[in-house]
DNA sequence: CATTTATGACCGACTGGTTGGTCGGTATTG
DNA sequence: CAATACCGACCAACCAGTCGGTCATAAATG
């Protein structure tokens, strides 16, 4: 099966936002990447921002559906919570350059994209928080949790890890995020849970 | 006492880059919310480059001076870590957009300038990784703490604070830096030391 | 003290190179 | 014989940076 061409510009230009940036990169130097031609690109995208818009809606939608399958059976939210997290850093792995256009170039998304994206992120952001506020409800975690700082703390610890890691360093994506569900839940389960 | 031009410059860029990005402002923008002129603007700046390397460095010294006293004194790992911590976060406060630029634009720095801030930065995160491994080593912290993975995700928790704090919102910074401290410590003490 | 000379801050019209996007055309496929 | 996929020379707009010049103040000169 021969690569579509809609996927080799994707595959290109990822791997140029990620290095470079989206002001960074030039369509043609996207184009010359590909192997295609200018009116090439042209045919499968409207505009330079139309792409821009599709790999960040393609990793969103994932993430989300994976959180979202994850967070649906009914199991105790300590075990969902590690669910999600491992599911999520996982991602990691195969869509590095997805995650890290994602979080890098999102403010030059044109305001109708960035509308689908946003609302698409809070949606993530939404399941994270009822597993918390599920978890301090039913006692699993401590009593004097904030929801909304613990939500973005956790967060931030696992999406900062598109800064720093690599395939090819010592640590493999699931032992990171072994170890992260370790330090999380360590903060987070009340004294009698844990 | 008048505000210095420069100075003018470099908060007018401050507010724009944080809102557009450094490829999303043009130095006619910079200029005309400076009230000053493009020649002006060339003689206090050798290039729009030399800017975005004035606002990192401004902000990266900052933090690294603060951290290196907070860490000086001869205290316990754990309060000196959460001397670091509070010190670094409270930051966010006046220096938002500073951090912001540094954490999105710092692609596009040139070579040269991109080698000044990589030291500065690996100094910060030196002092950071340094205070945990003393922590496990005297047994205040647990023995089975890595060293390299707690540092970034403790980096990852705060740093991402500046894709959400706002000054107005419901919590100080004051508020979320006792919070994450609180997070943290709960999650890297031995079950001794608690 | 008056006058010339020098310096440095700041101005803004202009430019050369670059970039996203177009369009008329060709190749391929069902 | 459509219709769709793809090509690449070309263009208009834009943008970082330049350059000849003004003005105000200060130092040097007679």
């Amino acid at each position: 099966m021969e690569t579509e061409l809609r996927e080799r510009i994707i595959n290109a230009s990822l791997v140029l936002f990620e290095r470079h940036g989206f002001h960074g990169v030039t369509v043609n130097q996207i184009v010359e990447t590909a192997g295609i031609s200018k009116g090439g690109f042209y045919h499968h995208f409207s505009s330079k921002d139309e792409l821009l818009f599709v790999i960040h809606d393609i990793f969103i939608t994932y993430v989300l559906e994976r959180a979202a399958s994850s967070n649906q059976q009914s199991l105790p939210p300590a075990t969902r919570l590690r669910s999600i997290i491992k599911d999520f850093v996982s991602v990691f792995d195969i869509y590095k350059a997805h995650l890290t256009v994602f979080y890098q170039e999102s403010i030059y998304l044109k305001p109708e994209h960035e509308e689908i994206v946003k609302r698409k992120r809070q949606q993530f952001k939404g399941i994270i928080q009822s597993v918390i506020r599920e978890g301090v409800d039913t006692g699993e975690f401590r009593k004097d949790l904030s929801i909304e700082i613990t939500t973005m703390a956790i967060l931030g610890m696992v999406n900062w890890t598109y800064k720093w890691y690599q395939r090819s360093g010592e640590k493999s994506i699931e032992e990171i995020a072994d170890y992260y569900i370790d330090l999380i839940l360590h903060a987070v389960l009340s004294d009698s849970t844990k």
